[in-house]
DNA sequence: TTGTAAGCGTTATCAA
DNA sequence: TTGATAACGCTTACAA
């Protein structure tokens, strides 16, 4: 026998949420004419109406996994990123997020931190959700570890792929060569005769250290010293120490603009003034570009559009409509004051 | 009839990937064998690794959704972040992910961009996904709203609230009292004596101005001019405006390092050095601030530990552990050249 | 320790 | 236009 229920007592019962029967009940019709209301099928506007009250009264929600299930497609989309905290990432997956969402469609994140066996083990868990599709950005693992983890389960499409063999699925890229290309041809333009590269790794690095040689090659000028770093302030610092030797160097193209904020650090520190003994250029114009002092020249890209593109891609692919195979997104050179005309 | 296959010829078909069934089949055992394997239940060794076997050979991965329709849940949170490109909110997400990935569950991410029609429409997708709880951060819907929306569908995790009103859930917050407290109490104690503080909106900028006055009442001073800003560089820009109209202040506490940024910049343009003619601080230790020319004094937050309290609590709550109800996150000042000794 | 079988909440194929 | 009903792939009593 319960006990009898002690005034102002709160006893909480973890309710099922109705089903697609209760509205069914509800509404006085079967499961399959709910399932037509729900789906757009052909109904009565009499019976969509009656069937649409229930749902509204019981707050009935459709349960995705019995959808799931059945349907063998979860809605979702997979998105494997380097970093979530790299803002450039952050804008990416926002723009996927802009073309998902009014499709009702969601996405799970998951990073692998540029490691290749984290890489394996994030991708496992979202095949392991059953993605409808894949999108893989700065990935590295070579194509056919990746065609053999995924097969045919998903359509997959690559941004910003991070190795150099092919394979069979869309990509999309940053016109990193073209950018750099830019940046250094303004450099030159203005005036400036010894420019120094502080330079990033793997593909996209690549691209862009090409572009600062096609530069000077097309002035018939001789390129200057290329300096490796990451990503990072730390990296633009230590690339300080090693440019504050060379004094003929009178500008530096750096490959993003972290380095290039770490860099300017480390030459003030060194008694240089960005700007004015030497001018920086960056790239992605992050927020705090235009800000710093002197405000730096950087090659635009827009990171949530390349996620848009990503995004509508991988739709493509779910419909059957076969995205492009190779789309380069253009960049942008924003010219700012750490790039005057050279003093010469 | 089908038709032969011609040599050479590479018939693409979509293959239904492999099912329990299948493994049991494989594996010369049941199903409820095989699930035992999954789950950790009680099998015999020789049974576990021959199953396992299939389980390798057949590539099979337990399919969610069927798993979710008869468990009831989804192994999945679901997260509302205000903005995915805030660096510090994409910090949380590490953090909640760092908790999350050993456990073999994902996180669903949602964004408002604090705009509340969005806010609910985001929520309820979230809620569409089954997801087992929820992570609600610097969200603004009034209790009540939450309460009808979410019911008992899911626990819930607060996450610097920015309401006022309260909600009968486990809150995390981050120590803006006692942060900005601690920066201008610095400030104080290098011998400024007419501070400056550059406010934000909503509850974390009020805790963050109540600290600021506390810090002159336990000094005994009187609090200077009060300039409300937003977030972004942008308005710190405009406050530089206005600041420099009073040219007796000699120091400014900043609600964030981007708007100190902005601040910065506007100084410098208005011909106000900062660290020589006025001492900046300001709040959450982006990767650039130390990098800023001066590296800028700043109040410390463990975004990512945040999220990971948040996650934690989530389990907890999951698993019928209560969590607190409301922790706060300590900070850090963390002290830079932006805020050297006065002069004076 | 293992197997049988009954759901879980949908959609989709038939008939009516 | 509607309604039965059989999947979908898994977990979990209950039996053996």
């Amino acid at each position: 026998m319960p006990s009898g229920s002690v005034s102002g007592e709160r006893i909480h019962v973890q309710v099922r949420p109705p089903t697609i029967d209760d509205v069914a009940d509800a509404a006085g019709v079967s499961t399959a004419t709910v399932s037509r209301v729900l789906n757009g099928g052909r109904v009565a506007e009499a019976t969509r109406s009656r069937v649409a009250t229930a749902m509204a009264q019981l707050g009935y929600r459709r349960n995705p996994h019995a959808r799931g299930l059945v349907t063998g497609s979860s809605g979702t989309i997979g998105v494997l990123v380097p970093d979530v905290a790299g803002p450039l990432y952050a804008q990416m997956a926002r723009g996927i997020e802009d073309v998902l969402d009014p499709l009702g469609m969601q996405f799970f994140l998951a990073t692998d931190a540029r490691n290749p066996e984290r890489s394996h083990a994030a991708l496992g868990s979202l095949l392991e959700r059953r993605v409808d599709a894949l999108i893989l950005i700065g990935n590295q693992i070579p194509s056919d570890a990746l065609r053999a983890l995924i097969g045919d389960r998903a359509p997959l499409i690559l941004v910003e792929r991070e190795t150099n063999d092919d394979v069979a699925a869309p990509t999309i890229e940053l016109d990193n060569h073209g950018g750099a290309e830019a940046a250094t041809r303004h450099l030159i333009e203005r005036g400036y005769r010894r420019i120094a590269h502080v330079a990033g790794p793997r593909r996209a690095g690549a691209a862009r250290i090409a572009g600062y040689h096609a530069a000077h090659a097309a002035a018939g000028l001789t390129a200057g010293p290329t300096i490796p770093a990451g990503f990072t302030e730390e990296s633009g610092l230590a690339a300080a120490e090693t440019l504050l030797g060379y004094d003929d160097v009178d500008a530096v193209f750096c490959i993003n603009d972290r380095v290039a904020l770490g860099l300017m650090h480390g030459l003030i520190g060194g008694g240089r003034r960005p700007g004015h003994d030497v001018a920086i250029v960056g790239f992605d114009d992050l927020p705090f570009a235009r800000y710093l002092n002197p405000p730096l020249t950087t090659v635009r890209q827009d990171a949530r559009a390349l996620g848009r593109c990503a995004a509508e891609y991988a739709i493509a692919a779910l419909e059957d409509r076969s995205p492009p195979h190779t789309t380069v997104v253009p960049t942008e050179l924003v010219i700012r004051a750490s790039s005057p005309m050279a003093r010469g």
